[in-house]
DNA sequence: CCCCATCGTTGCGCCTGCAT
DNA sequence: ATGCAGGCGCAACGATGGGG
């Protein structure tokens, strides 16, 4: 079954199959089809995957590679066995993975995973705003690992901080990552530019960011490091903004006031959200 | 009341031009 | 030479309001 469709899984499930499926199973061992569904033509279609008891393990392997493949993608997965078999690939068949199954983007874009890389690398300006969100990615990686961090999920919304994270049983903590700039001022600190793209028409100081906007500032080093490292700093020991009263500074420096272990911070950050 | 075009706002940071 | 303020390319989304 399509681990994707039944998730959650609220009840234990029972399916039904033919005899000839079973007949099928026994004879090749590993077969998939499309489960049939009289009257319920709006439900998706299902690719069912029925293989003998010591293809377990493949059938591990293909569910891990097919995790929420469309149904055709999944059904042309299933019948490749070579590339989850425990039997070693057949000469010459030196094909990976993603030669049969596209990435949903590449589907969509009718591109091969590769080329679409291309096209990221080859515009400045695409490859600028991925990296943003490849920061946001390495950050929410570096702090799923870190200790006494229980939860730490992307916001992905609009106008929003970047990342949710809960410190221990603390409350949940918005973070804002941002990535340095390339150049570092004269002394050697990183910069970073603190401020959205454009600031709204009826208030030019709405460009800036507020203390109460997120609880932690997460600056990525990697321009200038090029080691996928952050830095974390609570809003209040962000200079004020000289012109606009109650926001934060536009132009920082990654200095001795940002620190480069998030436990201490995130503790911090939760305490004042709790006073 | 529904459909739509338009406007305003936002996400990525980088870049230019002016002030010092 | 350096710092800072503010504009920029591209594209998506939500609110708004006019037309039928």
């Amino acid at each position: 079954m399509d681990p994707e469709i039944h998730n959650p899984t609220k009840f234990f499930i029972r399916i039904e199959f033919k005899d000839k499926n079973a007949d099928d199973i026994k004879r090749e061992g590993w077969i998939a089809w499309e489960r049939s569904r009289i009257n319920r033509q709006d439900d998706p279609v299902e690719v069912l995957v029925g293989g003998t008891k010591d293809r377990l393990l493949d059938l591990i392997r293909f569910e891990r590679a097919a995790q929420g493949l469309d149904p055709g993608n999944r059904q042309l997965l299933a019948q490749k066995a070579e590339f989850f078999s425990r039997l070693p690939t057949a000469p010459g068949a030196n094909l990976s993975l993603t030669d049969v199954v596209q990435h949903p983007l590449a589907a969509e874009l009718r591109l091969a995973p590769e080329e679409v890389l291309d096209v990221i690398a080859g515009a400045q300006r695409l490859k600028m705003a991925v990296r943003g969100w490849v920061a946001e990615r390495h950050l929410k990686d570096t702090l799923a690992r870190t200790a006494g961090i229980t939860y730490c999920q992307p916001i992905n919304k609009e106008g929003a901080a970047d990342l949710h994270v809960r410190f221990e049983e603390g409350p949940l903590l918005t973070i804002e990552c941002k990535n340095v700039l390339r150049e570092t001022d004269s002394k050697g600190l990183p910069r970073l530019d603190f401020q959205r793209t454009r600031a709204s028409k009826a208030d030019p100081c709405s460009r800036y960011y507020s203390q109460d906007d997120f609880d932690v500032v997460a600056a990525c080093l990697h321009a200038v490091t090029e080691s996928w490292e952050f830095r974390y700093i609570l809003p209040n020991y962000l200079p004020q903004h000289g012109k606009c009263e109650g926001k934060l500074a536009s132009n920082l420096r990654v200095d001795h006031n940002w620190q480069s272990d998030p436990t201490a911070v995130f503790r911090a950050a939760a305490n004042a959200r709790n006073s």
